[in-house]
This record gives C-alpha cells, sequence and structure tokens, in this order.
RNA sequence: GCCCAGGUGGCGGAACGGUAGACGCGAUAGACUCAAAAUCUAUUGAUGGCAACAUCAUGAGAGUUCAAGUCUCUCCCUGGGCACCA
C-alpha cells in the first residue's frame, strides 16, 4: 500500500490544474454566474502568516462547491500595492517600491499557489500597474467633473512622523493608523472628496445588504447621522446671531447659558465688546496648543471662559444668557456653538455645576400607571405631590405605609397645598402620615414626574407632577397617629432589596430608584415638558418640531462623516491628475492617462507639505498649447492614498485587459456584484465605506448597474499567535505557512484552519492540533487505499440472498443514512460558513467507514463501496483538493473532481426507522428507549412507562401529564 | 458613557427551547517494539460508588416553561466599534 505523500500529491496536481487551465472563467455561460472575492493582499513587504489565508481557504471552498454545484464562479485575486505601508516599509529598507513590489508579487504568488487555491490568473489585477491606476484616475477626474472632488485648506490631521496629511478614517484615537504617531492638526492645501454628499445613502442601503450587524452597525456609527434644529440665538443689542444646532430643542426653555467652541470666528467679531479680552485670548492661545488627543483626555475636567460683556437672548422666553467659550464645544461638527441646557444633557450639567450656572428642569419623565391606568370618560384632575423616601440609618431599612383599602405599599405621598414648597409640604405629610418628627432632608431626587393614573378612591383619573424626596431619620422620636390615620394605613419598615414594583404600588419606581442610586439629577431621556409656556405638557417628541418653528429655526440633519482627505504628500501612490495654471485646475484630458508615476532615486517625504515629486521639475513642469499660445503649467505632485485602487478594483477583475474603459458595460451586466466578499473586519470603516461611496457615484455616472458593490459579506476572524498576541516579527510568534505545508501539506493546512473554530471568531493558532486533521487525511488515504485495490464490490450486495441478508443490509442502511446526512450537513455548512462543523461531519464519517474497514469485523459484511467513497470524496474536495483528486483518479475518473457534480443527499435516506429518545421525568433524563419512527404516540408513552428505570422513578406518585415531542424526548410529568 | 459581539471540560470548540460537552488536541492505561516515535484499543466534566446509578455542573442572581447553555430582566467580566458629535 502506497503511504500518503503529501508533497508528491500537491505537486502534481497544482501542476495538472494549471497545465489544463481547469480554473478559467468565462464571461458568459448557460450557468448562473457566482463571483466569490477576497479581500485582495496588500504588499507591504512584510511576510506572510498563516493568519492570511484563512479567508482565501474559505473562499477557495466555497467557490470550488459552488462550481460543482453548477455555477459560473469567477474567483480571481490581485495584488494592492500603493500608499504609506508600502513606502514606509521601503523608506525602512531602502529598497525602492518600484522595484521591490513586483518581487513581493512573485513571492506572494508562489505562497499562495503551494495552497492549491483555484484562482483564475488571467484575471489578475495591480492597483500599482499603469494600466490599472489609469481608471484610478479616471474616476477621479470623472469626481472633479461632478464637483465631487475640490481643493481646500481647512486645518487637517498631519502626521509629523509619516509627513503627510492623513482623511479622517486613518485616524485612531488620535493618532496615526500606520506609525501610531500623535497627530496634529495643520492647514494645507489637500484634496477632497465629497464623501458627505453620499452620507445618507451609505446609511439608508446599509438596509438592503446581508452583511454582518457589527459591520453595519460601525458604518452606522461612522456616519453618525443626527437630527435635529439650527435655531438663532440673537446677541443682546447687536446684530450677530449665535446659531446653534441642538437634537433637543424640546429642552430650549432650560437653555441658560450659550457655549462658543473657541475656533468660532464670532469671538473675534464680538472683541470690542468681550471686557475680558485678555483671558479670552489665552485661553484660545492654550486650546490650540491642544492636540486632540489631550482635548478629550482630560475628560472629567471641563475648562471654559465666560465672554464678559456679551449676552446673547434665548429667543424661546427672550431671557438674556451668558456666553461662555469651552473646548467642549467641537468646532467641526453642527455649527460650533451650542444652547447649554444643564439640566438634560450631562456636558452642559458638568460644566454648569463647575462655574455655578443656574440649571432648570423642563422636561419630565412620564409614567402611566399599567396596573390602574386612567379610565376613559372619567374627569381628569391635575395634582402637585411629593413622594417621600425615608431611611434609617441606624437600621438601614426604609419606610413603607400598608395601606388597608385598597391593600397597597406605597412611599408617603400627598399634596402640595396653598404656597407650600415641596418640602414643607412633605415634612407636614411625613408627620401626618407616620408621627415622625427629626428629619433630615439629604436630597431631592431629580425634576418632578409626570405620572397618570386612575384614583380608584375618588373615582376621577389624576395627572400628577411628582417631586421625590430621600429623607433620613435623625432619631426614631415619633408620635402616635391621629386615629383616623391609623384607620388607613399602618407604618412598616422594610429591607432595600424588597423595595420592588411588585409590591409597591407607585408606577415612578423605578425613576425614584435609579436616582437614588446614582446620584445623577440629570435627566437626558425624552419626557414632557414643563416650565415651558405654552409648551406645557407637550411631549419631547412634539415639542421639537413646535418649538424650533416658533423660535424661526429649522430642522436639519447633521453627519459625523467628514468629507475624505485624498491627497497625501508622499511618492508611493498614484499622481492625482490635474495641472496647475496659476490658481486655475486644468484636470488631465481622459486621452492623456495615464500620468504615470516617474521613478526617482530619492522618494523620502520633505515634510513641507509637497510630495517628493516636487523636486522634478521636469515631470513638474508642462508645456501646454503650441507656439506663442504654449504656456508652462505645474503638475499636482500629491499622490493618492492607499485606499483608492481598492475602491473599485473588484471591477476590474470583470474586465481586467481593456483599454478602452474600466470595464466592458456588457461584462459588468453579466458579473453585476460581488455575490460574497470576504475579508478582515479592520476595513469596516475604510475600504468598505469608500469602496460603497465610489460604487455609487459609478452608478450615478452609468458606469455600473447596481447600487451596491458588496451583496453579501463576511469577516474573517483573526488568528493569533500561541502567545495570545497578534502574530508579529516584534513578537517573535509568526507561524509560515511555507513551513506548515513542507511538514504537513496545504490540505491539512486548509483542513486545520477551516476546522479552527468558527470563521468569524479570533482563534488561536497551536501547531499541536494540526496532527489532528492530518491523522483524518491519513485515514481518508488509508480508506481509499483499500477501495482502490479491492476488488470491485458493487452496491448488488444489498440484494445478496441468504441468511445474513437482513443483517447486513440494516447496517449498510444505517450506513448510507450517516453518509446522507453528512452529504446535507457539509453541503449546508459551506454555505452558512460553519466550516468547523462541515468538517467534523467528515470525521465522524470516516470514523465510521473505518470501523466498517476494521479486520475484526471479518471486512466483508460492511465495506464501503467505491461509490459511497466518491461521493465522500467529493464533499471532502473542496477543503483537500490535491488528495482528493488523487484518489478520485486512482479510482479511475479522467476528470478533475472539481469538474464533477455535486452530490445530492437522498432525504428519504436520512431518515432513520429506528430512533432513540430521551424519557425524562420531571424534566430530568431517566432512561432511553428505542422506538420506530412512525410508532404512535400512546404507543410511545406506554414504552417509556413501562422503562424499568422510569417506574423506580414515577412509583407512588400520580402521572399528571406526558408530553411527547415526537422523535425527540418523553416527559413525564408527576 | 453609548452601541455591537461573546462568556460551556485541561485546551480549541459542538448543541432547531428537547439526552450539555459532538469532533479535534492533550492526558492516562494497554497492545505492537530491544526501545522510542508512529499506529491501534480503552478511559477521560466534577464528586460519591465495585457497579447499576446518583448528585452537582454552561460568568453570577432572579424569572418564564413540562423542559433553559439557548428566551426575559438585573449584575459582573472579555473582545470590538464610536466617543465632550450637542
Amino acid at each position: 500500500m502506497k503511504t500518503y505523500d503529501h508533497k508528491k500529491i500537491e505537486n502534481k496536481w497544482q501542476k495538472d490544474w494549471d497545465k489544463k487551465r481547469i480554473y478559467r472563467t468565462l464571461d458568459s455561460s448557460q450557468k448562473p454566474k457566482y463571483y466569490v472575492l477576497d479581500m485582495f493582499p496588500y504588499l507591504s513587504g512584510e511576510g506572510l502568516h498563516v493568519g492570511h489565508p484563512k479567508g482565501y481557504i474559505a473562499t477557495d471552498v466555497i467557490s470550488r462547491m459552488k462550481r460543482m454545484q453548477g455555477a459560473n464562479v469567477m474567483h480571481p485575486m490581485g495584488f494592492d500595492a500603493f500608499g504609506l505601508p508600502a513606502e514606509n516599509y521601503a523608506l525602512k529598507t531602502k529598497t525602492n517600491p518600484a522595484v521591490s513590489i513586483p518581487k513581493n508579487v512573485i513571492r506572494f504568488k508562489k505562497q499562495l499557489e503551494i495552497l492549491g487555491f483555484d484562482y483564475d490568473w488571467s484575471r489578475e489585477v495591480n492597483t500599482t500597474d499603469p494600466k490599472f491606476y489609469k481608471w484610478t484616475q479616471w474616476i477621479f477626474l470623472k469626481l472633479l467633473e461632478k464637483g465631487l472632488a475640490y481643493e481646500s485648506y481647512e486645518p487637517i490631521n498631519w502626521c509629523p512622523s509619516c509627513k503627510t496629511g492623513l482623511a479622517n478614517e486613518d485616524v485612531e484615537d488620535g493618532k496615526c493608523e500606520r506609525c501610531g504617531t500623535v497627530v496634529e492638526q495643520k492647514p494645507m492645501r489637500q484634496w477632497v472628496l465629497r464623501i458627505t454628499d453620499y452620507a445618507e445613502r451609505l446609511l439608508k442601503d446599509l438596509d438592503s445588504l446581508d452583511w454582518p450587524l457589527s459591520i453595519k452597525e460601525s458604518q452606522k456609527n461612522w456616519i453618525g447621522k443626527s437630527e435635529g434644529s439650527e435655531i438663532e440665538f440673537p446677541v443682546k443689542n447687536l446684530k450677530d446671531k449665535i446659531k446653534v444646532f441642538t437634537t433637543r430643542a424640546d429642552t430650549i426653555f432650560g437653555a441658560t447659558y450659550v457655549v462658543l467652541a473657541p475656533e468660532h470666528e464670532l469671538i473675534n467679531k464680538l472683541k470690542k465688546q468681550i471686557s475680558n479680552w485678555g483671558e479670552v485670548e489665552k485661553y484660545i492661545k492654550l486650546v490650540k496648543t491642544k492636540t486632540n488627543i489631550e482635548r478629550t483626555a482630560e475628560e472629567k475636567t471641563k475648562t471654559g471662559v465666560l465672554l464678559k460683556g456679551v449676552k446673547a437672548i434665548n429667543p424661546a422666553n427672550n431671557e438674556e444668557i451668558p456666553v461662555w467659550i469651552a473646548d467642549y464645544v467641537l468646532a467641526s461638527y453642527g455649527t460650533g456653538a451650542v444652547m447649554a441646557v444643564p439640566a438634560h444633557d450631562e456636558r452642559d450639567f458638568e460644566f454648569a455645576k463647575k462655574y455655578n450656572l443656574p440649571i432648570k428642569d423642563v422636561v419630565i419623565p412620564i409614567r402611566i400607571d399599567e396596573k390602574n391606568p386612567p379610565q376613559p370618560g372619567k374627569e381628569t384632575v391635575f395634582r402637585n405631590i411629593i413622594l417621600a423616601v425615608i431611611k434609617n440609618p441606624k437600621t438601614g431599612k426604609y419606610l413603607v405605609l400598608e395601606t388597608k383599602k385598597p391593600r397597597w405599599t406605597t412611599f408617603v405621598i400627598g399634596g402640595i397645598e396653598g404656597n407650600e414648597d415641596s418640602e414643607t409640604a412633605a415634612r407636614r405629610e411625613i408627620y401626618e402620615e407616620t408621627g415622625y418628627k427629626n428629619l433630615k432632608l439629604v436630597r431631592i431626587l431629580g425634576g418632578p414626574i409626570h405620572s397618570e393614573f386612575y384614583a380608584g378612591h375618588k373615582g376621577e383619573n389624576r395627572i400628577a407632577h411628582n417631586t421625590c424626596m430621600y429623607f433620613e431619620l435623625e432619631n426614631e422620636e415619633h408620635d402616635s397617629l391621629a386615629p383616623e390615620e391609623a384607620e388607613k394605613h399602618e407604618v412598616a419598615w422594610i429591607d432595600f432589596k424588597d423595595i420592588t414594583r411588585d409590591r409597591m404600588s407607585h408606577s415612578e419606581l423605578d425613576i425614584v430608584l435609579a436616582r437614588l442610586n446614582t446620584n445623577n439629577d440629570c435627566f437626558t431621556d425624552d419626557g414632557i415638558l414643563i416650565n415651558s409656556g405654552k409648551f406645557n405638557e407637550m411631549t419631547s417628541k412634539e415639542a421639537r418640531k413646535k418649538i424650533t418653528e416658533f423660535v424661526g429655526g429649522k430642522m436639519v440633519t447633521k453627519y459625523k462623516l467628514r468629507d475624505w482627505v485624498f491627497s497625501r504628500q508622499r511618492y508611493w501612490g498614484e499622481p492625482i491628475p490635474v495641472l496647475h495654471d496659476g490658481d486655475k485646475i486644468v484636470p488631465i484630458k481622459e486621452k492623456d492617462l495615464p500620468v504615470i508615476l516617474p521613478r526617482v532615486k530619492s522618494y523620502e517625504p520633505t515634510g513641507t507639505g509637497e510630495s517628493p515629486l516636487a523636486n522634478i521639475p521636469s515631470w513638474v513642469n508642462v508645456k501646454v498649447g503650441k507656439g506663442k499660445n504654449a504656456k508652462i503649467m505645474k503638475r499636482e505632485t500629491n499622490t493618492m492614498p492607499q485606499w483608492a485602487g481598492s475602491s473599485w478594483y473588484y471591477l476590474r477583475y470583470m474586465d481586467p485587459k481593456n483599454d478602452k474603459a474600466l470595464v466592458d458595460k456588457k461584462k459588468e451586466k453579466y458579473w453585476n456584484q460581488v455575490d460574497f466578499y470576504v475579508g478582515g473586519a479592520e476595513h469596516a470603516t475604510r475600504h468598505l465605506i469608500y469602496a460603497r461611496f465610489w460604487h455609487k457615484f459609478l452608478y450615478d455616472i452609468g458606469v455600473v448597474s447596481t447600487l451596491e458593490p458588496f451583496k453579501k459579506l463576511q469577516s474573517v476572524g483573526l488568528i493569533i499567535g500561541e502567545d495570545g498576541r497578534k502574530m508579529s516579527k516584534r513578537f517573535g510568534n509568526i507561524v509560515n505557512p511555507d513551513d506548515i505545508v513542507k511538514t504537513y501539506g496545504a490540505d491539512t493546512l486548509r483542513l486545520y484552519e477551516m476546522f479552527m473554530g468558527p470563521f468569524d471568531q479570533t482563534a488561536v493558532w497551536n501547531t499541536d492540533s494540526i496532527i489532528g486533521s492530518r491523522r483524518f487525511l491519513e485515514k481518508v488515504w488509508k480508506i481509499g487505499m483499500k477501495i482502490t485495490t479491492q476488488k470491485q464490490i458493487n452496491s448488488s450486495r444489498f440484494t445478496l440472498k441468504g441468511s445474513d441478508t437482513t443483517k447486513n443490509l440494516s447496517v449498510s442502511a444505517s450506513f448510507q443514512t450517516l453518509l446522507h446526512k453528512t452529504i446535507k450537513k457539509v453541503s449546508e455548512d459551506i454555505e452558512s460558513m460553519s466550516f468547523n462543523t462541515a468538517v467534523s461531519a467528515m470525521m465522524v464519517l470516516v470514523n465510521e467507514m473505518l470501523a466498517r474497514q476494521s479486520p475484526d469485523d471479518g471486512g466483508e459484511k460492511s465495506e464501503i463501496s467505491k461509490n459511497d467513497f466518491k461521493m465522500f470524496l467529493q464533499i471532502l474536495s473542496p477543503f483537500a483538493p490535491h488528495i482528493t483528486e488523487e484518489l478520485w483518479n486512482l479510482l479511475g475518473e479522467r476528470q478533475s473532481i472539481n469538474k464533477s457534480t455535486w452530490p445530492k443527499w437522498d432525504e428519504k435516506k436520512i431518515i432513520e426507522e429506528e430512533i432513540k429518545i430521551a424519557v425524562q421525568v420531571n424534566g430530568k433524563v431517566r432512561a432511553e428507549i428505542m422506538i420506530s419512527r412512525d410508532m404512535q404516540e400512546d404507543e410511545v408513552k406506554k414504552i417509556a412507562l413501562n422503562n424499568k428505570n422510569i417506574i423506580t422513578w414515577i412509583e407512588n406518585k400520580t402521572t399528571k401529564r406526558i408530553i411527547y415531542v415526537p422523535g425527540r424526548i418523553v416527559n413525564i410529568v408527576v
């Protein structure tokens, strides 16, 4: 018997597939198309580790299965290499990227090839190839033409180490995503893409995508839509107005001051009025020196300066309110100014506490008593009431009243009478209802609560504004109750844990308890308005519109998403295809594309805000026109960011060699969307948002016919090192796939990576565990060898006559069941990306096959038929294409196994005649019984009740109920 | 702080509300071997018992249900996204 020599087999078949070009994809077919795509690798120069191929293996499994299931599959691969990481690596190693990238491509391709992927290499793309980036530049020209690319001089994120401007997406925690340096804000000329024009569509169309929830959620967060109002606060005695943005126009009556961002343009205009200008100027300077990180790091301590001599008018009630500047208000969001409502905004609350600014409640929570709701047709009475929570600090218990009729447990509650303030009312009620005299008011528990209920004893509906207070006993001295009070209720002391909604009759109990616990009186939810003039009693939602209208504001939508800073002051990128004629921008003509990135000796970034390309006069200066009209224009020297090429590369695979168009219309229509896209979740708010933006733009200009590029997306979980850290040279924990392939074979590696755990979860690499996958393949090989060498045993043995027929039949039949169950499971699991359970199911099947072949079994009675084994090879082949191809070939097949038809499972064979079910007594499993599938319920129950074990459990007890779930379980309740 | 995933043996992980721990690694014992490796066979959640079996176990606590790892609520922890976004 030949041993399993993975090197020989894998080498042989990889050559054969290549020679026969079996994975070439045609651009039209009778078959349904299926476009499955990997996020193409980025060649920074760093080596490959075992984590990288995980996603590629998965798409390979899927594409192989889909092909066998009759689809015209496109599974292409290419390379991305422009941008910062590749250039930084080149600088570090002092090799020109233009030289090193092609070498990396070759090396990388080799590493992919030994894993046996089914890529159609005739479609390979490379973003640094002028034939490719011609079209990247073409898209830029179109964006420019449509007004979606523009020059800006706004301050942007600048990485002092990479010496380039960065997009918001390239900044993580205030640091450069590449090198970890803290970014600065630097005003400079830059190219920007108007992605914000697409914000709404990018947000809305997420709904149509079959993407992981977490990625959709990230994008939603990143786009950050909020709907609110823009309202103007006039400056007293001046024509100027402060425009604020707020989502809570309903709280405007509680706006007790206004805050401007320190960068706000109005501050300079008001210079004359500001009597403390020196202080103000100092503060603004201080803020400027802080980076964004520092500004947010000092989280809880807000700072600001009052603009003395300036007052704003609250347009809702015409009150004069102070104006502050503070760096907790951002210039870049909204209007750079806010109306501060400390009672209903945490930040304003904190600021107001620190600087002693007035806090005014204008929105209060609503509770409608669900146990005792208002009755229709009854009169409604309004009351201001108090609720007193009273604790005895000595015992830790709380005072409640237990009323006799109706039987309620309540805190001390009562109406506020006449001109009483709420504390006086509370103390009076406490004395009247409990007799206690000496209490300390610890605090008022926030603003009032609006509650609605039916007051049964009075036969009327009540609306109450309930002010809650927290008292502690100073001592236990108390008078006895007046007889008429004692008749109504008893006083009781209970533990805190017993204060529950079940026991207490207050529908607002949750709020009371929350306020008792947190010591935070800032109510930020929606509710009902008070202290708001004619808007009192209105709900927040309604009031937002009405008040905005009332104060002459307008409803607007804002996004956190910023326009995409698209230029880099670096060498290694696509040149931005425009000329500068003085201040005028002259786009390069389409026919003159591509603008080729010149080869240079020195490509160190300059740090001046210009790219190193600016140092090549022969390239920068371009003569335009002829004769007298000729003039010299200057080329744009900034280049495009890393993300440009990857924003559209998936379209180029459809038509990689076209030099007339980005993609041929017919081919684009045929391939349509990417059906399935697999890659890392780290691209959620970069690549995946940029690509969607460009795709939508290309749709708008008629280049593509679909609204979204990637129909279904799946993220790959990382593979981390054995030490639990990310694989990195720094930690010396990198495992190289080449080594694993050498020792165990590509099929083993593929199988292992699919078996490691749920595909989308992070998995820890464990070289010890690979042996399991290898052993599995060894078993497959062993069975295969036996079958190829044994005399043909065909399925006719099922009809053998003789004494052992019945027995054989039952054994074989159950093997058939297992085989078909496995086919079903593997087919479904691949579809749902549950590769680990698919592999496990095949392991079970192989163990069973092996048991049937074991010598002490007599061999003959249960051997596996050639046909059955071939079906198994077919379902294994997407995972382990080489070994299955070899065995397939040895079994006499001439065509590649990947050209064969995916086996179908037979539902009839999956149904088992005899099944084992559990019998429970009171939900605990006490026995197992064998029943036949079509047995009647009564019969099953009878068997269950007569089971020896069961009898001991139900003896001397009465059976209340018997539940039978067909084919699953019997539960006897006694 | 807000939003999204998760928390199951020594480890990776299985489990349409229906027998928790499939499958794999590791470990223990045995077979083969001069020996080792490889391979094969058996055992392997914990506790008690010779055993049949029993009790306890899915981050903690409550609840719904004939039945909860799975559903509901509260809390704790881990990972990820956003973050003075008004």
